[in-house]
DNA sequence: TAGTTTGTTGTAAATTTTTGCAACAAGAAA
DNA sequence: TTTCTTGTTGCAAAAATTTACAACAAACTA
């Protein structure tokens, strides 16, 4: 667990939310899974520990989550969603289609492009966490052979 | 009915696949229903004309005609998908969360982004249609009234 | 045109995700 | 600690999406 529990709970409470602890095991389970955690794995990861917690809640608690910006939310493959502790540095993906593997960027790979869009179409992009799919090097390199 | 459809017609046939009914229903009805088409308005369409179509056949070939690069698929609000035309111009959005107004792009405009990521992590990425959310000038300076 | 091959569809069931609603319980107040 | 308010949850049903499989039919061949 690596995330700063008594902040986030102060900062629920402070919007008028709840913690319950049902969003406590939730958050810890896409804290302990890493990145790119879908629904099921997390379902899959606070059954265990409390049968009772709902696919419902699953839900609606990730949703919630990415709302109160505590949680990153990200398109993966096949339009499915998949979420992630929103760290205070926001970056976002490289994922190769072939083998699965994943490249951080830094936010500011993007940042050139958003002024660009503010500038010529006075459009203010609002971009947290992308994934950009594509080859890396090696799957490209064993695909040419 | 804007598409080039003997010639759509004749690539498929060269790739091994076949021209049927169901999928020319679907594919003229993206045609006609224009931007980022969901799943339900296509099969609310194609169900008039022929009512034992089945949801499967419809989801089933959206993603095959875009698989053969004949539509463009497209993330829009809360990670559904949605489908339209993919002309010979890629391109990608601007989408205005609050008025949902759509605002077309050049491909071009991500050229020096995916050239960068190709010389700083010799990935090759491969998008031939984004769609970026936020607000558009109307919204922001109205939501600041 | 009739026969053959095999890609495609409809159906029904399985999954995945969302939603309405009554019961519950977190947090504030007394 | 008890009470009260109202945000949250579990359940069950609805809706959306995917999948297995047998029947079907598009395109080829004779
Ligand atoms: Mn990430
Ligand atoms: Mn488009
Ligand atoms: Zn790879
Ligand atoms: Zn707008």
């Amino acid at each position: 667990m690596s995330h700063n529990t008594a902040e986030i709970n102060r900062q629920l409470r402070k919007s008028g939310y709840r913690v319950t602890p049902q969003r406590q095991l939730i958050l810890d389970a896409v804290c302990q899974l890493g990145d790119h955690v879908t629904p099921e794995a997390v379902y899959d990861h606070v059954h265990r520990i409390a049968p009772t917690l709902s696919r419902a809640t699953v839900y609606r608690v990730l949703h919630f989550l990415t709302e109160q910006q505590i949680l990153a939310m990200v398109h993966i493959a096949d339009g499915r969603l998949a979420y992630e502790m929103a760290g205070p540095e926001p970056h976002h993906h490289l994922v190769c289609r072939t083998c699965d593997s994943l490249l951080e960027l830094p936010h500011s790979v993007l940042l050139s492009f958003r002024l660009a869009m503010e500038s010529q179409y006075d459009f203010e992009i609002d971009v947290s966490h992308l994934s950009f799919f594509g080859h890396c090097t090696d799957c490209r390199s064993s695909a040419g052979a």
